[in-house]
DNA sequence: AGGTGGACCCGAACGC
DNA sequence: TGCGTTCGGGTCCACC
């Protein structure tokens, strides 16, 4: 599942490829990618258009162009780009769409599950779109313990639940949740705003840790995902929580448990993170 | 207002 | 072996 950690990579490997580029031709075979837009009025856009800068916000990946408009991708559960010399990306029965570069690149667009979303946005509406979904970065120096004790007071909402909230904070899915948690120590059920000031100093630096280990290792591949350029992430090996029913806890030995917490699937250790 | 649960989608895993 | 069923997960939206 692409989280902050895997969108961040893709947007990584894909600013040196893209930037500078122009776009040539546009193919959009998915009438869902662009919906309601006609995927034929985006892809009509997006010839000739030069791209300034591949930027994220979130798990959304920001494609800048000079026009002053923004290609936004969200990449949902299933998505992911490929880039490689054109006509050098063997057929694939989910790509759903594929940009050519003058610069000789091509860049695919695949997506299993087709729940994945293209838009274009211009100046005024991006701002505004963000905003309305999207809380801080919890990467950015600002993104103090402090700050994540202030959106956390009054929240009755588990503390997993509130992770998973993008207008709280932005990036974090289901499996940075559970090893932000599992790092702090925190039962998920935990009400948010019920966390102590340790807590969510420790909190706050687990949510941080996770996610920049993720970076660190190019995101978690587990069916789906791959970088753009192909290879797998690692970060999947480093999991302590996540999808590990039954296996030792890297710290005190006893299984973790699987519950469902905000209707997700969710991995803890029942002695490590107590209610 | 804020929280919860279903819909969207489809391949994999599972059950008989 | 083969078929039908269940599951999952990010976001949006309807419903308490």
């Amino acid at each position: 599942m692409p989280e902050l950690p895997e969108v961040e990579t893709v947007r990584r490997q894909l600013s040196p490829v893209l930037e500078g580029a122009t776009i040539t031709d546009a193919k959009i075979h998915d009438t869902r990618l662009t919906r309601p837009v006609d995927p034929r009025l985006v892809a009509d856009a997006l010839v000739g258009e030069t791209i300034a800068t591949v930027g994220r916000r979130g798990k959304y990946l920001l494609v800048r162009l000079e026009s002053g408009r923004t290609l936004v991708v969200h990449l949902r559960m299933t998505g992911s780009l490929r880039y490689a010399p054109a006509g050098e990306l063997p057929a694939d029965a989910h790509r759903r769409a594929i940009l050519r570069l003058d610069t000789g690149t091509d860049i695919a667009y695949r997506d299993v599950r087709r729940f994945g979303t293209w838009e274009l946005l211009d100046e005024d509406h991006l701002r505004p779109y963000l905003a309305a979904r999207l809380g801080p970065e919890p990467l950015v120096q600002s993104f103090s313990s402090a700050k994540l004790t202030r959106l956390a007071a009054g929240r009755r909402a588990p503390i997993k639940a509130f992770l998973l909230d993008q207008r709280r904070i932005a990036g974090i899915g289901n499996i940075y949740a559970d090893e932000a948690l599992w790092r702090a120590r925190i039962h998920p059920r935990r009400p948010a705003g019920e966390l102590d000031e340790t807590e969510l100093a420790r909190l706050h630096r687990a949510v941080r840790a996770a996610l920049r280990k993720g970076v660190e290792l190019e995101g978690s591949t587990l069916r789906e995902y791959v970088t753009p350029n192909g290879s797998a992430g690692g970060m999947q090996r480093e999991f302590h929580a996540y999808g590990r029913l039954g296996e030792p806890c890297d710290r005190c030995g006893r299984p973790i448990e699987r519950i469902v917490v905000g209707g997700r699937g969710t991995w803890f250790c029942p002695h490590c993170q107590r209610l």
